[in-house]
DNA sequence: CGGTATCCAAAAGGATACTG
DNA sequence: CAGTATCCTTTTGGATACCG
């Protein structure tokens, strides 16, 4: 694969799929993908989940996921309203892959540790 | 995994693997890591390679990389400089990782762009 | 409850000029 | 060539108030 698969293509908008990637490893895509591979949740139930993101933030991560068919959003016509949200057979896909490269850098924090000190050492 | 454990954990940084996760998926660490998975790069070469990068982005990614441990960088005391840039093993480790992640959006981009149409269609 | 709309602060990112 | 330093624009993200 070459790099320029991923380039800007002018002054408008980069190729397609680096945007998906974008979508699946933003700050809160990453969480909200990870926490969903376990189970379906309310929206609430996942703010609190998550933690210390705001309802704008969860509200537009959730809504690009669901447009690019990651994320499946299901309104019950109830009072109160509910909303329950799932991974989509491709959305698990996308979520195995991000929680590999998530359990990599836990495994391999040791390492960047090590590897930071060295660096920072060197320097001072 | 819990996503407590990729949480922030106070008003002050995030968790240490979550800020790695975020070097390699950043906008250019992605592309830096896929490009020296071919071959080690010079500074412009890699420049060049990637296109529409700026000096000052390019030297930002490299340097964060490096200090993560996953770049090796050679600087070899030439006139004019020459200053070589490799992965590391562990670099090599995250590049491939990252490297699966991209080909899945590429290899899964008409199913996103058939959901992206199905929503956007259901709205208007 | 599950959002939307608006405003504002903070951070990322680019252009340019300069240096060893 | 391979950067650093500075300035400025754009983007991101949070707080708040409001709505069905």
């Amino acid at each position: 694969m070459a790099v320029s698969d991923w380039q800007s293509d002018g002054d408008e908008a980069m190729c397609p799929h680096r945007l998906v990637l974008e979508h699946v490893t933003s700050r809160w895509g990453v969480l909200v993908l990870i926490e969903l591979l376990e189970r379906p949740y309310r929206f609430s139930e996942l703010r609190r989940a998550i933690g210390r993101v705001s309802e704008k933030m969860l509200t537009q991560t959730l809504q690009t996921l669901e447009r690019d068919g990651l994320v499946h959003r299901d309104a019950k016509p109830v009072i109160p309203p509910r909303v329950d949200y799932s991974l989509t057979g491709l959305g698990r896909e996308a979520a195995e892959q991000v929680r590999g490269l998530a359990l990599w850098t836990q495994r391999r924090m040791d390492d960047v540790h090590k590897a930071r000190q060295a660096y920072d050492e060197a320097r001072a």
